[in-house]
DNA sequence: TATGCCCTGTTTCGATTCGAAACTAAATGG
DNA sequence: CCATTTAGTTTCGAATCGAAACAGGGCATA
């Protein structure tokens, strides 16, 4: 009965998270839904880089993320491009600017001198008890997961490399480390 | 140089979170703002119920959060309350309305069926890598961690009860269990 | 191949949020 | 006693938000 209160945790730290990417996006003129969408689109593979996906990964609306994309467009730091087999699809990119800015937005020194105290005061501290509580997590969301493609029950290993096991298509190792709207827990 | 990894975990976690209540608050008809409003002021002490608190723990600007709290209180959900002792502050709380629509609206089933996840799955989980995680975050967060009032430095046991250091008033048990924007890290 | 249904994404609407800047009023501090 | 700081409000225009209607591609079944 005291596990539960790991969330109560994980809640308070991702308060404070929010409350920086607030103040960084401020900065930077961004809204914090910008920074959440580039983030997004950095991080997940190429089945998973599509509106709808942004959609259940965000929680909002499909009008509402429509509008968001219309305005990064506008921006230039999002490029959208039609899919060739599916013509109702389409797949989302950051340009280059898009990249320039999400680096410079996102708190990655938050993080970093964090992940130093960490270090400094918690040497023998692991990441296993973060991994269960992520996975408990993903398996109390109703909905998708959204986990790392290489920890999906349809990832597999072949003689030259990785495979999807629901597309049948071959991964890179960079595909295999990213976010996937089709992930789902073993 | 692992253990930074830690955070991107953190951040995956939060983004979960923050996905869930973005629904919630869409099934109420809420904001996701009015529901962190709520929730911060459930949770806040008597020193940090102020809009002035709630702009910093937000990240947001005073303006916002005047209207935001104009907002609320025309639906019923926040009272203002005059201070006493310094006419310019004033004194946020929750009406009755306010803590049954924050009951509804707030995941707190996506929590406890995690917790029961991660009870089941790894019996022998301690909170103090969470705990170890949380500090490391508020100490590199540059401003105020609003941390709970019984973790702060300030925070004194005496005879009959808690004393906060810095007011040199007593304290309650509810009110060590409390979040202050006044926190201070040892 | 035609019909109907589901899916992806856009558009339009009105209410709300957001940040910026100007503002009021109260406290504070020489 | 006056300048400065602090708490909070008001006003403005741009952007977000959800809801609902819409357009059009896929796909199954007849």
């Amino acid at each position: 009965m005291q596990k539960v209160d790991v969330y109560k945790l994980i809640e308070r730290m991702a308060a404070l998270i929010r409350s920086e990417e607030r103040k960084r996006c401020t900065e930077m003129g961004l809204q914090v839904v910008h920074l959440q969408v580039m983030d997004y689109l950095s991080r997940c593979n190429k089945y998973s880089n599509t509106p709808v996906a942004l959609t259940n990964y965000l929680g909002m609306t499909k009008g509402t993320v429509s509008q968001t994309l219309l305005l990064l467009e506008r921006k230039g730091f999002v490029r959208k491009e039609a899919d060739l087999a599916d013509k109702r699809m389409v797949h989302l990119y950051l340009t280059e600017e898009g990249q320039l800015m999400l680096g410079q937005a996102y708190p990655s020194d938050l993080f970093s001198n964090a992940g130093l105290f960490l270090e400094a005061h918690n040497p023998d501290l692991t990441e296993e008890p973060f991994i269960n509580a992520l996975t408990a997590l993903q398996k109390a969301h109703k909905s998708n997961s959204f986990g790392l493609c290489k920890t999906c029950k349809f990832f597999t290993h072949t003689n030259d490399g990785f495979l999807c096991g629901l597309t049948k298509e071959t991964l890179t190792q960079s595909d295999s480390e990213k976010i996937c709207q089709e992930h789902t827990l073993l």
